[in-house]
DNA sequence: AGGTATTCACATGAAACTATTCTCTGAGTTAGG
DNA sequence: TAACTCAGAGAATAGTTTCATGTGAATACCTGT
């Protein structure tokens, strides 16, 4: 019964949101400041597709949370509006190629565009190169002019190698009714460098830089946003200045930004409290640093857990410590939990990747004559850390 | 003392392998006419 | 004879292993003073 009471409270408590989902971040603004110049030249560049011209393939740079993505699907949004009154054949599809199984490979972003026409193909099981045809039957059949944009594209050639972009630059080749335009989006300031010329230069026609927001952009963001999210009065002044200041101190991100200020307001919402602190500010960017991390650990493979297990065993004896004695660790570990031990090498790998997930700070150091190894240490919260052993215990099963 | 050469303990790369999931094909089997 | 079943070949993918090669600087080993 007592949690009948709880809820009622909660009922008669007044929320501090009055449009939560301005602040997710599935949430497009209907106008986007600071970023009229960039949206103008984009849609410059894409504005014969609405004569059925094709336009010349677009390149997009700029860190996360500079407003690339939003900018983009505005853009396209407003076509899609125009083309639909005018009875125009013009199709869009967005793809991110961050998207885990969904369009991480050459095989799978060609099924994704394959469903977008409203066609199935199995996930796996047939030659890429057949789900290719199909892709251009599909695309062939009628007159079409195709906005694909692929968000995160360095993903896709990480992992891939660029073979993928240049049989994306060669599909007009195969066409005969339809024309396909690409837009690619992508993180890495210097993506185009390391690839292939020939991929390059037909993939890069036009190339757009989105710098970051500085600090006061933010504020006005932040503001704006929060204006029509939160009730009036709720946000104590110098919030808003403060989550600026820490978003901007991160290559002003703000979709960072926004996230703070959201988490910010759920923490003091289930604090019972009716303003926003600043002290909320600090205790959302721990939370959302903390989930962000026990979230990737929990879907990693046991094998992985392991490995952060160890050092996390490692870690309260000495500062840090080196890739050897980690394994070796690990080996112990695997052994009592009868997982079947890996390689070195394997090994290498995970610590690369637990450095890359900012979990462990990993230096490639040489100590002489002593040979050459990663100084491994830990570089999370105490709480974190204590949460993260509690999670790992549990799903490895030790006690 | 100053200069090279060694050497350690891994790092880093490429290719190949394994297990799993899934499709397609065609031979063999079955049931109905 | 058409429909059905089922084994086998072949793909894609994730996670590894194997093999090969690379590497930075503390030491060992010279050399000439």
């Amino acid at each position: 019964m007592k949690i009948i009471s709880f809820f009622e409270n909660f009922l008669k408590r007044d929320s501090l949101f009055k449009e939560k989902n301005i602040l997710s971040s599935s949430y497009t603004p209907e106008d986007i400041i600071f970023r009229e110049e960039q949206i103008q030249e984009i849609a410059n560049i894409l504005a014969p597709a609405l004569r059925l011209e094709k336009p010349s393939n677009v390149f997009i740079y700029g860190k996360t949370g500079t407003g690339k993505t939003l900018s983009v699907r505005h853009v396209l949004k407003s076509m899609l509006l125009l083309a639909e009154k005018n009875n125009l054949e013009l199709k869009t599809i967005y793809l991110n190629c961050k998207l885990k199984r969904v369009v991480d490979t050459e095989y799978r972003l060609v099924a994704q565009l394959i469903k977008e026409f409203g066609e199935e193909v199995p996930p796996t099981g047939l030659p890429t190169d057949e789900v290719y045809s199909t892709f251009y039957e599909l695309l062939d059949k009628k007159k079409i002019l195709l906005l694909l944009v692929l968000d995160e594209i360095d993903q896709l050639t990480k992992k891939m190698g660029d073979d993928i972009l240049y049989n994306l630059t060669r599909i007009n080749a195969e066409l005969h009714n339809s024309q396909v335009c690409l837009v690619g989006i992508s993180n890495n300031l210097v993506f185009a460098e390391n690839l292939d010329p020939r991929v390059k230069s037909s993939l890069s026609g036009e190339e757009l830089i989105f710098p970051p927001y500085n600090a006061l952009q933010i504020q006005d963001i932040l503001r704006k946003r929060a204006e029509i999210a939160f009730k009036p009065g709720v946000l104590l002044p110098g919030v808003v200045e403060k989550c600026a200041a820490y978003a901007a101190r991160e290559h002003g991100d703000a979709r960072r930004a926004i996230d703070l200020l959201r988490v910010a307001g759920e923490l003091a919402e289930r604090g019972g409290k009716l303003k926003i602190e600043i002290a909320h500010l600090d205790e959302a960017e721990k939370k959302v640093e903390s989930d962000k991390i026990i979230c990737a650990v929990t879907d990693q493979p046991k094998q992985f857990q392991t490995v952060l297990y160890a050092i996390l065993l490692l870690s309260p004896q000495k500062k840090n410590f080196f890739t050897g004695e980690i394994y070796d660790l690990y080996q112990e570990l695997c052994k009592k939990i009868k997982l079947n031990v890996l390689t070195q090498r394997r090994i290498s790998d995970i610590l690369a990747e637990l450095d890359m997930l900012g979990i462990i700070n990993a230096k490639i150091i040489s100590k002489g004559r002593y040979g050459r190894t990663r100084e491994v240490c830990l570089s999370l919260e105490e709480n974190i850390l204590l949460k993260l052993k509690e999670l790992l215990e549990k799903s490895l099963n030790l006690s």
